[in-house]
RNA sequence: GCCGAAGUGGCGGAAUGGUAGACGCGGCAGUCUCAAAAACUGUUGGAGGGCGACCUCCGUGUCGGUUCGAGUCCGACCUUCGGCACCA
């Protein structure tokens, strides 16, 4: 008997040696190709739960086979360790963000030692270290010299008590502050934008790069692009300044059919337009709709509602004057902030005349109508009616036509619009990295020079109750000179959104220690871009989308010379715990530390890749994990206790057939993991090892092949696992007495021609049921093979009475006879 | 409402248009044990039949279609999950 298999002295004795041989970390000066496999890097919340694993587990996998593959493969971890949980814990804990976050990151770092990964710690990036966001700041600075940086007002969540900004998560449903319950409003504050509009059209093309097309749809759809045109309409009033007003709409072809105008609440025409006698109902409704929540207002479960304001727009397609309404259906921040009422081809707008009793006039007519009256909007394509010249048309000619018309006589024209908006970076809080920026009273907005950066977050801010951005009472950190002309000037007291320092970290990675630059140009070129990125699907839109903007931006600044970051994206899916999301609020997570100190963390490694196809996720449902347990244990004792060939009795099978058969499982084992783990299809990957391990238990049972044959088998399910389960594969490849390490030995190969089957199973069908099986060699001829079928007896008894009118052979695979 | 993904045993899941249920969990029976656990062996989709080796029928959300043959392809629907949601 050999000893029992001990998880967890194996593990802890390898991660020591490969940890004291820094067998992991790796340079730029290799002749091997280099593979960079990038996994999303973990939010600094405490503990890593067991979703955390299920993302880097596989990944890792994935890894060290592309490292026995023989490349050199960079394959880093870090923390995204700024965000507002870590000031919360400041307010509610009185704990230092900072030490609050470092503590996280130790206890995350030791549980991610546990898992036995191939990350090279030497190239671990925080992003809340001064030698981190330095870096950070220099971008801004960056986008700011370039244009694509700027100042613009935006809504925030305010809330009246605590005399605060909040953010989106801090506003419960309802619309109330989080800590005190008071109703948020929303107030317009100055804060920094990213240009991403700029980037729109590009941002939509995926060219050279594999990304899943769900995620490229989820992209797009952000993006929002419409096309549509732009129309004036005439305005004339007395000390009003504008004489028109713009609209941006999709269906140019309807604007015989406009009877209203409606605006933003917000929009700037508003005040100057509104009538005397109608400014208190206008000015109502604004407070009111400020007052809503962004939730409550968009939802489109809310009856449309709005009000006059008292003047009027003239339509100069034909002439017609329509009143102009105030409603907060229309988004300020989309087109113009205006929309012509189209109520007979827009079910909004429909539903608007409907209630205020506005006119609905038919433009577009829908197949048989007789004139009368709709009950509905209309919004699918038809002929063009009341609509003077244009009357007759097709309306899906008729949007070129009109748009045309509309350019050539300066009323407006095609446009494009997008829902996308500007990035807006400013955060009211402290733990970020402050935005470099200082505002003079003389010189105005003046950057930080770059020798001054970083721009230090003070140590000693002092956290209210209330939650206010402790960075606006430091007066050391905000009183300081103008770099320009040296008089007493402001610092910004506003803070990067975080996406900001994950737009860049896997940029950091590949030189972590280069002080006069983010990153080392040589070092980059060589790794970037990332060969696989790996994460989880929430990230599709945020973080995906803001870094590839990133990279666009840094391209054109010449900074780097590609402008994809990430060759190919590869989403997992989620680890759920009572149908729902694990999280530390429902209570519901999931910790692999007990798991690991019990089973061994190879253990969990295998069984999370084994529940379900890695895209997919599933819930977590410890009841099966003793069936990896027991894997392992068999492996251990297969490969530990010694195997004897046996001496051949006469009429056993020979030991050539025996010999053969092991070779062969071998072969297609090989290849058949080697797919799988190409294809990330992890869960196959671990049931074609365990059927391996049990042929070779089967194997040594019967004990007919010889010692060589069976140790280099045992051998190749070493090499095989040693990505899944490193640390046993690890001890058994040194039991064995092979040298350290197995994870420097190369991925076996498999031999097509050994792999090949001998004999197959065909399949005999009769009208396509199953009717027989017989097992024959693959190289069977046609003819020989509907023979047997035609001599097989439980063939015949369904051939009984019957005549033969077709016969469809597939090679290698099944008969089927069609009979009448 | 729109966009996307998915529905297969008691459970997680497997299956280039060609043997449905690989692999594993659980269950059942057995070996070992004073006993239990662990481990190992066998068995395990449902219904019916045969003393038996076995045989027959049904079966991949529902209803249709294409095909010699459909879990897989096409159409309609139902359910679940994810994303977006008054974007003019």
């Amino acid at each position: 008997m050999v000893a029992r298999y001990n998880p967890s002295e194996v593990e802890k004795k390898w991660q020591q040696k490969w940890a004291e041989d820094r067998l992991y970390e790796v340079g730029e000066g290799s002749s091997r190709p280099k593979w960079y496999a990038l996994t999303m890097f973990p939010y600094t919340s405490g503990d890593l739960h067991i979703g955390h694993w299920y993302a880097m587990a596989p990944s890792d996998v994935r890894a060290r086979f592309k490292r026995m593959q023989g490349y050199n493969v960079l394959h880093p971890m870090g923390f995204d360790a700024f965000g507002l949980p870590a000031e919360n814990a400041a307010i509610s804990r009185g704990i230092h963000p900072f030490t609050w976050t470092m503590q996280n990151v130790d206890n995350m770092r030791r549980q991610l030692k546990s898992l036995g990964a191939i990350y090279d710690w030497s190239r671990e990036v925080i992003t809340c270290l001064p030698e981190y966001y330095k870096w950070t700041q220099w971008f801004f600075l960056k986008l700011y010299e370039a244009g694509l940086a700027y100042r613009g007002k935006a809504p925030v969540n305010w809330c009246p008590r605590c005399q605060t900004v909040l953010a989106n998560e801090q506003v419960v449903t309802g619309g109330f502050c989080e800590r005190c319950g008071a109703t948020v409003s929303r107030r317009d504050l100055e804060q920094w934008f990213f240009r991403i509009t700029k980037y729109a059209d590009e941002l939509m093309q995926y060219d050279g790069i594999d990304w899943s097309e769900r995620i490229q749809i989820m992209q797009r759809n952000w993006v929002g692009k419409s096309q549509g045109a732009d129309i004036s309409f005439a305005l004339d009033y007395p000390g009003v300044e504008e004489k028109e007003l713009r609209v941006f709409t999709t269906r140019p072809d309807t604007t015989f059919g406009v009877t209203f105008m409606v605006l933003a609440p917000e929009h700037p025409l508003v005040a100057k337009l509104t009538s005397p006698e109608r400014k208190t109902e206008v000015e109502d409704y604004i407070a009111l709709s400020r007052r809503e929540s962004e939730v409550e207002r968009l939802s489109t479960e809310k009856e449309k509602d709005g009000v006059f304001t008292g003047a009027y727009v003239v339509n100069r397609l034909n002439g017609e004057s329509v009143p102009i309404w105030i409603a907060d259906y229309v988004l300020m921040g989309y087109g113009t902030g205006a929309v012509m009422g189209v109520p007979a081809h827009d079910e909004r707008d429909f539903a608007f005349a409907q209630k205020y009793n506005l006119p609905i006039r038919v433009v577009i007519a829908p197949p048989e109508w007789q004139g009368g009256e709709l009950e509905a909007a209309y919004i699918d394509p038809g002929v063009m009616v009341n609509s003077g010249q244009f009357n007759g048309l097709p309306s899906q000619q008729g949007i070129a036509v009109v748009s045309d018309f509309l350019e050539a006589k300066g009323y407006g024209g095609r446009a494009i619009t997008y829902r996308l908006r500007d990035w807006l970076i400013s955060r009211q809080r402290y733990w970020g990295a402050p935005i470099p920026m200082i505002y003079c009273s003389d010189c105005g907005i003046v950057p930080v020079p770059e020798e001054y950066l970083p721009v230090l977050l003070p140590e000693d801010a002092e956290f209210r109750p209330t939650g206010e951005s402790p960075l606006k009472y430091c007066e050391p950190f905000v009183n300081t000179t103008c770099p320009r002309c040296s008089a007493p000037a402001k610092r910004e007291t506003d803070t990067m959104d975080t996406f900001m320092c994950s737009s860049w970290y896997f940029l950091r990675y590949t030189s972590p220690n280069c002080d006069t630059a983010p990153f080392d140009a040589d070092r980059l070129k060589y790794w970037m871009p990332v060969d696989i990125y790996t994460g989880g699907a929430e990230h599709a839109v945020m973080h995906l989308f803001y870094t590839r903007f990133f990279i666009k931006a840094l391209r054109d600044m010449g900074l780097v010379d590609f402008g994809e970051p990430f060759a190919r994206l590869f989403n997992q899916g989620i680890i759920i715990t009572q149908r729902q999301k694990m999280s530390k609020s429902r209570g519901n997570v999931i910790n692999p530390d007990e798991y690991v100190s019990e089973l061994g963390a190879d253990v969990v490694r295998a069984y999370l890749m084994f529940i379900a196809p890695w895209e997919q996720g599933g819930e977590w449902d410890d009841s099966g994990i003793s069936g990896i347990s027991r894997w392992l244990k068999r492996v251990w004792n297969l490969v530990l206790e010694p195997y004897a060939a046996r001496v051949i009795a006469e009429n056993k099978p020979s030991d050539d057939k025996a010999l053969r058969d092991l070779e062969r499982i071998t072969h297609q084992t090989i290849k058949k993991v080697t797919d799988d783990l190409e294809g990330f299809r992890f869960n196959t990957m671990i049931a074609a090892l365990m059927e391996f391990t049990n042929y070779l238990i089967k194997a040594k049972e019967i004990g007919t092949v010889a010692d060589s044959a069976w140790r280099e088998s045992v051998d190749t399910l070493l090499r095989l696992q040693a990505p899944t389960t490193p640390h046993l594969a690890e001890e058994l490849w040194q039991r064995r007495g092979h040298g350290y390490s197995i994870h420097n030995q190369s991925w076996p190969q498999w031999d097509e021609e050994l792999a090949k089957d001998e004999e197959i199973t065909l399949v005999v069908q009769v009208n396509g049921k199953l009717r027989d099986r017989i097992t024959v060699p693959v190289s069977i001829a046609e003819t020989e093979a509907k023979q047997l079928a035609l001599e097989s007896q439980r063939v015949k008894a369904h051939l009984e009475g019957k005549e033969i009118i077709k016969m469809i052979y597939v090679p290698g695979r099944l008969l089927n006879m069609v009979v009448r």
